[in-house]
DNA sequence: GTCTATAACGGGATAGAC
DNA sequence: GTCTATCCCGTTATAGAC
């Protein structure tokens, strides 16, 4: 029955409090009010808001690095990359607060930039190991002028789906549907594997929808 | 010789200012100091910050709305296509500052919202019927769920390509390139054209590279 | 139409008691 | 560790002279 320290429930409070109405629409005070806590507390904890931001910023990033770590040489299977994606956009939807104002955020935190722009690259990466795996195993069929149009894709739609997304069916459904995402990414691949392979995504991205 | 309206100076400075640095991070002192008038002036002129905002947003949507009246039952050739994807792509560019900021701006801006949904829509609804007009022609060959796919894809890669592709390419090149958006449209649509589109489409996709 | 001066407000951050 | 009180500053917006 041990406790939650302050310092924690500061940082949880504040990524939640950011995904709902916005980093830069989220005071200080918002934060230690929600929290039922003095703004005085909340700075004895973080010596400023940007600090909370890139503290927030560091777990988003060891996650996505960990994620992205994709073998080189490995046979990735159609399951394996399912999965992949899946996590992807769990993690991604857990830090929406930094893609829903991109550019403002990384203006106003000008360190974060450099770091965010690496991890897009690592994106862009992982996305052409895997494609680069399924052509070995004959799943694919993509020269290499489409397979980085198709990478850069896949990296764009990770970034900025789930803000699409919430922007334009707000109305449709009220479920914030995660999965949807998923479905579009296999969607941007399908084209391009083998007949067979096709229809093996085909059923498995129905399960996102 | 006539001399140009200090509103619509203020208009064109706001937005040059909003596209640079980002509509959050530009306040009502810096545009009137880039104007040189005094901020009182520009109190004048506009009642509010939000009002030139809304302002621009509506030259914007009225642009956008008088691109999208796409006739629906047109035979729609390959370049056509091109010319309309370069055409929104260049007023999409022109306004930029919406999408990088986007949920913080519409947040702010509540009116705009179901303005800029109804814009989404239109754009999805254009683009299918493009689709089923290539459809009919025999130029391209897709089902339904993939078009649905494929349509929503091509609107969210037209709203957020821009900001996309600035961030993730500032080492590699300096000019703003506009016209890679472009070129990621046509591939998207690639992949489900006839044989003999595809090579056309592939050749006028390179002229945007 | 344009200016100067200033009010009004809000948010980030600190000092110092407990 | 936590609180209250308060400072400081930038930003929006207005008042009133020219």
């Amino acid at each position: 029955m041990k406790k939650i320290k302050t310092r924690d429930r500061i940082l949880d409070t504040s990524l939640t409090l950011f995904n709902c109405v916005g980093e830069p629409n989220v005071t200080t005070l918002l934060i230690s009010d929600e929290l039922e806590i003095s703004p005085g507390n909340l700075y004895y904890h973080f010596k400023s808001k940007g600090d909370i931001v890139e503290e927030l910023f560091g777990r988003f990033e060891a996650e996505m690095l960990d994620l992205l770590a994709v073998p080189e040489d490995a046979d990735i299977s159609l399951d394996q990359n399912g999965f992949f994606l899946h996590l992807m956009f769990e993690t991604v939807a857990r830090y929406r607060f930094l893609y829903q104002d991109l550019v403002n955020v990384l203006s106003r935190y000008d360190q974060l930039q450099a770091r965010f722009k690496r991890l897009l690259k690592k994106k862009t990466t992982a996305f052409q190991v895997i494609c680069e795996s399924f052509r070995r195993q004959g799943m694919m069929e993509i020269n290499g002028e489409e397979l980085e149009s198709l990478c850069e894709q896949l990296t764009l739609t990770s970034c900025y789906w789930s803000s699409f997304d919430t922007l334009s069916h707000l109305e449709d459904r009220e479920s914030v549907d995660p999965g949807r995402g998923v479905y579009q990414m296999m969607h941007l691949v399908l084209p391009y594997l083998a007949p067979g392979e096709q229809d093996e995504v085909r059923l498995m991205s129905r399960d996102y929808l």
